[in-house]
Formats: C-alpha cells, structure tokens, sequence
DNA sequence: CCGTATCAAATTGTATGCAAAATACAATAA
DNA sequence: TTATTGTATTTTGCATACAATTTGATACGG
C-alpha cells in the first residue's frame, strides 16, 4: 500500500499532506497506538520534515494524533472512555444539525437522500456492508450539508473522523443492523415533513445506538 | 496567572508559541484582517520561523486565522454570518454541558459557582464591565468542567476563542446585562436542583441572547 | 540472573538557507 | 493624470543543518 502515490504539487503541499495522513489513519494503514517517525513519513510522502510536521501538528490538535515531546507522534487509541465522551457531543451536533435541515433542506436534496436511502437498504437486504456504510456515511453528510452551517460541518466531522476507523471496523449485528436501517427510515420521515425535533430525536437516539454498537466492536477487538 | 512573559523554554515551543499567540488574538493586539508576517511574530517571539509557522497552522485549522498561500496569515475576521453560525453551535455544546453537569456536579462544585455567581452580581450592581465578564467566562468554565467531557470541553473553547474577542469588547447594554445576569440565577436554580432539561434549555436561550449582543456590537463596531 | 550505568545511534526540536511567489514602486506610455 | 509594465524588495514555502533528547544495546556490579 506505500507505493509512493506521489506527485504533489511544488508548493502548498500543507493541505495535501493533512489530508493524506488523515487518510492513512482513518483507512488503518497505521494502527491505533503505532508510532509515526517522521523519516518513514517524509519517505513515504516524498517531502521534508518541514511540512510533515505542520501537517502532525494540525493532526494532533484534531485529536487524531497524540505527540509527546521529543518522542514523536502516534495514532491516537479509542478507549470506551473516549466513545463515551465523543457521543454525547456528536449526538448534539446532529441533533441540531436534524434541526436545522428540517428549515432549510430543499425538495431536490430531500430527493437525493431518498435515492441514497434506498440504495443503501438494497445494500442491507443484500448484506454489503463496505457500500452501506459508505452510503450511511453519505446521508448524514447530505444531512448536515443542508443544515447549511459549515462550522457545525466541521465541528462533526472531526469528531466524526476520531471513530470512522472504528466504524469502518465494526462487525455490526443483524439486529442492530435492521434497526439502524429503521432508523433511517424515520429520519427520511421527519426529514420530508420537516418535524425538526422529531429529526432531532430521531438522530440523538441514533447515535446512542451506535455508539453502543462502536463500544461493543471495541471490546471485542480485544 | 502566567506572567513569565519572555522567556519560553529551548525546547517544545509549540504549546507555548500556539498559547501566545492565540492570547494575542484573543486580546486584540492584532485587529482582524491585520496581516501576521512571520518575520514580525518571529521576533516579537524571540524564536525562528519553523516552530511559528507550526502554531500559525494549528490556530488556523480552529478558524482563528486565515492563511492564503503565499500570502500568510491573517486574523479571521467576524462577520455577522459567522456569528449566526457559531452560536447555534455553541448553543447546542453548552446545553449538553448543562445536561451532564447536573448528572455529575458535587457539592464543592456548586458552591463555588454560587461564590462565583454572587462575585459576578456584585461586579454588576458595581458596573464593573471587566470583572464582570471575566467571572462570567469562569462560571461558564466551571460548568464545562463539572460535565466531565473534556471533548466537549476542548470543541466549546475552540468555537468560543473565535467570538471572545467581540464578547470582551461588546458593549452590553443596562437591559441586556440585568437580563444575563437574571439567566444566570435561573442557572444556578437549576444546578442546584440538578435539573438537566431545564438547565439545557436556560442556556440555550442566554446564549441566543447573547449571540444577539454580539451580533449589535458588530453591527455598531461598523 | 537481574538491575543499573554508560555511550552510540536514532529521533525529535529548532534554526537557517535557498527558491518561488507576491508586493511595492518607479519608469514609461496612453 | 491614469494605467501598465518591469524590477527590486519582501515574504512565504520547502529543504537542509545543527542541537537536544530519547532509545536501546552493552558492560558492569550486585
């Protein structure tokens, strides 16, 4: 998978190179607890430490990373303490998120989530899971997008990118599996008759039900 | 509490020099839109250009600055926009702050909110702007801190850091200060009682009035 | 055998150097 | 005068160099 992808551009590799080492760790080329040396890094991505270490430390104060001083960065672990502190706030973002796209969400998105919504049950029925959680993934993406407020965006999502390794992971149950699709299905409800707090609601219990479910893969990863 | 103004230590700047400057900011020594060439920071610092740009990075990923390539850095600058987007966030947090906080407060806790509280309504029978609004900023902190949620602790502060600014050079109204501090003995009501909803729902509403302040001393600071 | 001291290698933290881009400004032309 | 272009200066982006700290291997003493 280190097959030097590598082009880049000359200048304003910052960005980029976030978003690279975003990547490798949510898709687990680095293992949670593994150290990152910055020599492997810079060979890897065919840069200087310069802009590796910017980049590390933006990283790190997203929470993706942990550094300690003068022994470098490491992939930053998932305790259950964690999940429990990370989905009470990502369930209150949603939930406001829910509220907010109630107001303002238009008739073509609502209709784009339907299309995703049903494409992604055909996946349940079919039990694919890697195109569900992608599609999964998606909805809530279309969701908050409606929302039309950015900073909740990325307040979300760098909470949200903390647990999608985990997610991603997640052996999810049958039940679980079928319930969560309810769950959508109640969402897509609320959402075409704009019931704000019933959306709320709805994606506040949601979350519970996952972060339970993240709990569990956690527990038994080891 | 940190007076040690000068001297930083030879090693691990980088917590220090990302503080500094974000105090700087906070502070209003530099008005927003005002340019952050390196060099100047570099010496008003005393360190070189790569442990600041790092900081610069990391203040800009929390929306404090602005940096375009090529053309470095500036503070971000507050629109009404921003406001309207940043406190139904911050809204949302700090109700779910209210929520655990009376889950989870103690008895000690409490009571030195309350020391606090009856310190802040003395500052306001006194007019004493300053005061007043620094003790606010505790209890707010104070309550983060009985949550136990260090995350939503750290995503608070960081929406918050971006509107501190406004907040400490808002000139607040006689009718809008004797309100706030009338939503702050309802919240301490409702901590005491250990009324999660209903502390939830105070907060949500002091900050939506508090979002409106903000919003007219941008308006008037024009 | 185990713990500790010591020293070399590896790794991180900071400073400096060099190239590219942007900015400022003066000279020229319309 | 105003617009424009060419050039010098400044500023940023990245790479490299040097300093400080950690690591881990080895030797020594208990």
């Amino acid at each position: 998978m280190n097959d030097t992808i590598a082009p880049i551009e000359r200048q304003s590799l910052h960005d980029t190179v976030t978003e690279r080492i975003r990547d490798m760790i949510v898709e687990g080329t680095y293992q949670p607890g593994s150290r990152l040396p910055e020599r492997v890094l810079c060979e890897t991505l065919g840069i200087s430490r310069t802009p590796l270490r910017e980049a590390l430390k933006v990283l790190a104060s997203e929470g993706l990373l942990e550094i300690a001083p003068n022994r470098g960065a490491r992939v930053a672990g998932l305790t259950a303490e964690d999940v429990d502190e990370l989905f009470p706030v990502m369930g209150a973002l949603e939930a406001l998120s829910g509220e907010l796209a109630c107001a303002r969400i238009t008739e073509t998105e609502l209709a784009e989530i339907r299309a995703l919504h049903y494409q992604m049950v055909l996946h349940h029925t079919r039990g694919e899971r890697p195109p569900y959680f992608e599609i999964n993934q998606q909805i809530h993406e279309k969701i908050l997008e409606a929302a039309r407020n950015p900073t909740l965006a990325v307040a979300y999502n760098n909470l949200s990118g903390r647990i999608r390794r985990a997610r991603y992971t997640a052996n999810i149950s049958a039940t679980r599996w079928a319930q969560a699709v309810s769950e959508h299905e109640e969402m897509l409800e609320a959402l075409a008759e704009r019931d704000g707090p019933r959306l709320a609601g709805i994606l506040k219990r949601h979350l519970h039900n996952k972060c339970e479910t993240v709990k569990a893969a956690l527990a038994a990863a080891e």
